[in-house]
DNA sequence: TAGTTAAATGAAAACGTTTTACATGTTAAT
DNA sequence: ATTAACATGTAAAACGTTTTCATTTAACTA
């Protein structure tokens, strides 16, 4: 609260502000003699620097803005907490900028960097909250930023995330070799990026195997497990129910056990149920939940450290750069019955 | 990435800065003409004022610091989110602490306030990261703050929490009321105020049935999952085993019950297990997780609001203000075996 | 010792706003 | 026509740093 500046430590520790900043950005350029004494008077006073004051003046404001859809979310949340971590111990704090999906809520906090108030952009969703002039450069037009997770149509941006085509392939084909060949898949919303490519990967492996793509076995949810469970709804009506359900999400897969359990249904021996980001109440549910998992903390981990390369104003190849996924087969699917 | 500066429009448009400063701050002191000369000027340029200018003279951020433990705890992770819808509309942007419990991080995150990085906090744990003068009085040097969840040990802070313990003791009446005798108690780390008021909670209720109190049933988690399947395991092995496991987070709970399912006990019929915060994952555990809810969206929406209130500059009563538990009894409680 | 160089420090401008105090122009009232 | 009152606009200072450039001081060299 004290309301001492630069200045009032300069006349009292008899030196010129430029001294005392020095003493802070670079002690090696100021005598050791001088360095003591401004430092005394630096602890005595309690003297806190004023970053807005040095923001304005270095155009560096130390923060980078996080922009996700939900943090409630674990796998948000798992990428927002290794984000963090590393963020902090390279001297950058994170605004946090929950979207819940909507736009407008993320041109607003993409606002922040072109207001000064960020100098990075982690973005985790599916579209550029820039406005940007399409007969220019984009790269140009961009603010440092990497996009996680999620896929922005464009190949002048740096972009993180698992492979999801080949991952849901992998996952399928997990089904189709214990003997399924009616596999529903649960989406997410078809606006999406990682959905649809997930779908895709579902198609490919069904392609592969020769097993006819049936429309009726795809469900679209919306990641959460209330939609898994009104999905497992749909699909236990159908007059050839499926043998195995492939959610685009943990959270779904738990919905659609939850329901199909409670319709009487036994996991995995009626239906095989599959999930995708191995959260940890994956292998907390009963049975414990097959999926693929993500590896989040190495997703955070790099999206911050290419931004921070950024800001550091070394060139980043854009592009995607794919981490590793990995099956973990666990108790919810099984042989098809048969 | 324009470089314009509110000079470099005032000359566009003829007007002084100072006017163009009001366009946006006070629209209503410029005739509609200036105005909308002005509007036009920016709307064609893509100005984008310079908010680290902004807040150096104006001596606000706009931005808010929430120092949290963990974000990838649910119910941090819900209360987050409350706050950060509510701090938007409000114009506020926060800033994320994830402290991981370290003492120094809590400290780091704090400075940002008096960095001027920050305009108020939220704090989410026990103990207060200011350099305090303890001859003076605590309110006076302290920033806007409100304390949520945990308890700091003054009652010049603004408080908001459930309370705990009236939330254990209820806890545990509901399992005495189904006969058991032999209650063990699974609680956080004892530097943690939440943890120390859900024991005293328990002892109370012990003590109005005149149960006899067995230190031998108290164990210390950290609550996380691995540390209630850690728990379990020493509780496993008393002579005179618990009928009923009171643990003081859910996802100990979660933990307690797997492992002691997979030792071959039923839930509840061998051994009730109860938890406390009632997050999403407790209802889809199996059996479902009976609990203690907590209402996180209120707790986080009250908190942001009494700091925004603070920081509007009006005065909030220092104290405590309880938020409603709710007991939620599902299927993992259940009469003491006989 | 004087001369030269290197190291340490200082003065002042700059960063981009907001806001106070003041000046101008306009309208209304007499 | 004169003045008062008001609406609108402006000039300039202030916010708290960093950094360039000039200057002083210290440290060597011959």
């Amino acid at each position: 609260m004290a309301a001492l500046g630069i200045k009032d430590i300069a006349a009292l520790a008899n030196v010129s502000p430029a001294t005392v900043s020095r003493v802070f950005s670079a002690p090696e350029m100021v005598s050791k003699k001088t360095l003591e004494k401004v430092q005394k008077v630096i602890d005595e006073s309690g003297y806190r620097p004023n970053r807005i004051g040095a923001s304005l003046r270095t155009r560096k404001s130390g923060n980078i803005v996080a922009i996700i859809p939900d943090i409630t979310n674990p796998v948000n949340a798992g990428i927002i907490r290794a984000i963090e971590q590393k963020a902090h111990t390279a001297g950058y704090s994170v605004l946090l900028g929950d979207t819940q999906g909507l736009h407008e809520r993320e041109q607003h906090y993409a606002d922040l960097v072109t207001h000064g108030q960020a100098d990075g952009v982690l973005l985790f969703c599916s579209s550029i909250p820039f406005k940007t002039d399409a007969t220019l450069n984009l790269a140009q037009q961009l603010p440092p930023m990497v996009n996680g997770n999620e896929k922005i149509d464009s190949d002048e941006v740096v972009q993180v995330a698992v492979d999801n085509v080949a991952a849901a392939k992998r996952a399928v084909k997990h089904l189709i070799d214990l003997g399924h060949k009616y596999i529903a898949a649960v989406t997410g919303p078809d606006d999406i990026a990682s959905s649809n490519e997930r779908l895709e990967g579902y198609r490919s492996a069904l392609e592969d195997a020769n097993i006819p793509l049936d429309s009726g076995l795809c469900i679209q949810g919306d990641y959460d497990v209330e939609s898994g469970m009104k999905c497992a709804g749909q699909l236990l009506l159908l007059r050839q129910r499926p043998t195995a359900i492939f959610c685009f999400s943990d959270d779904m897969a738990i919905g659609v056990m939850k329901f199909v359990q409670k319709q009487g249904f036994s996991v995995p021996e009626d239906i095989s149920v599959m999930g995708f980001d191995d959260i940890n109440y994956a292998q907390l549910v009963s049975p414990a939940l097959t999926t693929v998992h993500q590896p989040l903390e190495e997703i955070g981990g790099l999206c911050i450290e290419l931004l921070l390369k950024q800001l550091k104003g070394e060139y980043v190849e854009p592009g995607r750069r794919f981490l590793p996924f990995e099956l973990k087969v666990r108790g919810s699917t099984g042989p098809a019955p048969t």
